[in-house]
DNA sequence: GAGTGGTCTAGACCACGGT
DNA sequence: CCGTGGTCTAGACCACTCC
């Protein structure tokens, strides 16, 4: 005779999502607490613990010390994208990659990105533009501003070769970022190399990234017409 | 005296990511067993475990039984977006909000949602045209489609008092989502409402959500111009 | 103060997957 | 086969926060 205790903690979650799903738990209602819900599940209550923390992960439930642990009123639902190095996603998908830098210069920063990377009075930037190939099509075009002050060795890499984004990876790695999506009008630049009409509606990645607080780049990624950006999310994605 | 062990999780884990970021562990490289790294830290092994786990989760290493752990070539980046109930997002920022119902129909699918929706030849579907509006400007124009072979109670509810979104919140939870973020040109439709002129690049976010196998509902919301969707993601985010 | 979740421990068994 | 990560257990103590 085995004892009562049969599940897996992934097991445990989905009978409470179901519960919470049809309602016999309730939308802004306390659920029972790990202690009692150990007991009926025949577990120990560090397995249900886990079960709660993953639908609290996952913005099921709230969870209060002392308060106990209710059900959201409304599910908090979100969307992950991985952030692709632009080299593979086009590689891993069987197409030809090729990569072209445009320009390479050390200048002052512009009001924008003195902003965007909190630069101070330091203002000695690398900006670099680059073009990256899918087929030998013009696939995105890159714009970026790397913060001479925590990364000075960027002066000496090598960037017709190897692209920024990667350079950095490998030299720079960040702790924090920051993701901005918009859709804009192609600008003169991007029309060029793009080979469309200016204000042609493009998509527009943005990205800002940080180690502690000290700035390291901003990337400005301005991708062919008809580019779409997805992501598929499982109930625990 | 106390025992060597005092380490939680998230300390362990501040080590050992410490320890990937400065290359001690380097790119591909495989990191100790979890009974070595308990050891060396004093700690249970559970307590690594759930460390390497978090690591793991958030990309920094791959893990594989027998085959051990392993720190990745290329850190896996990830953002997230929370998806917003456009009501409260504006609420929550101070601005008033309104609603208006520009359309209601139940019509045959076009094919772009029969094929979206993998509807078949349940061809029944209940189309809305919404308008939600910021501060008293019109803010996002919402097209959807709703799947009546699995929502039949839909055609019941007035669109007119709820948006569809809260709507099927309450009463069609998802279990699974695809997302598309993607740049056009403003159409008829969305230029009439949104007040711009055709053509005007405008970011669209296109939504259909699942039950198991079942489709709910497709929308797609075309907002104003000057939309950006922003998010920080932090070293654990 | 007292109830709840957060975490740690020590030990155990299991499941996957490389060899 | 057998080493590795994945998980469960039973018990303990701690930390937060509501009352």
């Amino acid at each position: 005779m085995k004892p009562a205790g049969r599940g897996t903690w992934q097991e445990i979650r989905g009978i409470m999502l179901d519960r919470i799903l049809n309602q016999q738990w309730k939308p802004g209602e306390p659920i029972p607490n790990e202690v009692k819900l150990a007991e009926e599940f025949g577990s120990a209550r560090a397995t249900v613990n886990r079960a709660l923390q993953s639908l609290a992960d996952h913005g099921w439930i709230d969870r209060k010390r002392k308060a106990g642990s209710r059900v959201k009123p409304v599910p908090e639902r979100k969307a992950t994208f991985r952030i692709p190095v632009i080299r593979e996603e086009i590689l891993s998908s069987g197409d030809t990659y090729d990569y072209k830098l445009l320009k390479r210069a050390q200048v002052p920063a512009p009001a924008s990105v003195t902003n965007a990377l909190n630069l101070g009075d330091r203002r000695d930037v690398l900006h670099l533009q680059a073009l990256h190939f899918c087929d030998d099509k013009p696939y995105v075009i890159e714009k970026r501003w790397i913060n001479l002050s925590t990364v000075s060795k960027a002066l000496a890499a090598d960037f017709a070769k190897i692209s920024a984004n990667e350079w950095l990876i490998a030299n720079a790695p960040y702790t924090r970022a920051e993701f901005t999506f918009s859709a804009v009008g192609s600008d003169a630049t991007s029309s060029k190399h793009l080979k469309i009409e200016p204000g042609t509606p493009v998509f527009q990645f943005e990205r800002s990234t940080w180690d502690a607080e000290n700035s390291i780049t901003l990337a400005v990624l301005t991708f062919a017409p008809g580019y779409k950006l997805t992501t598929v999310s499982d109930i625990f994605g």
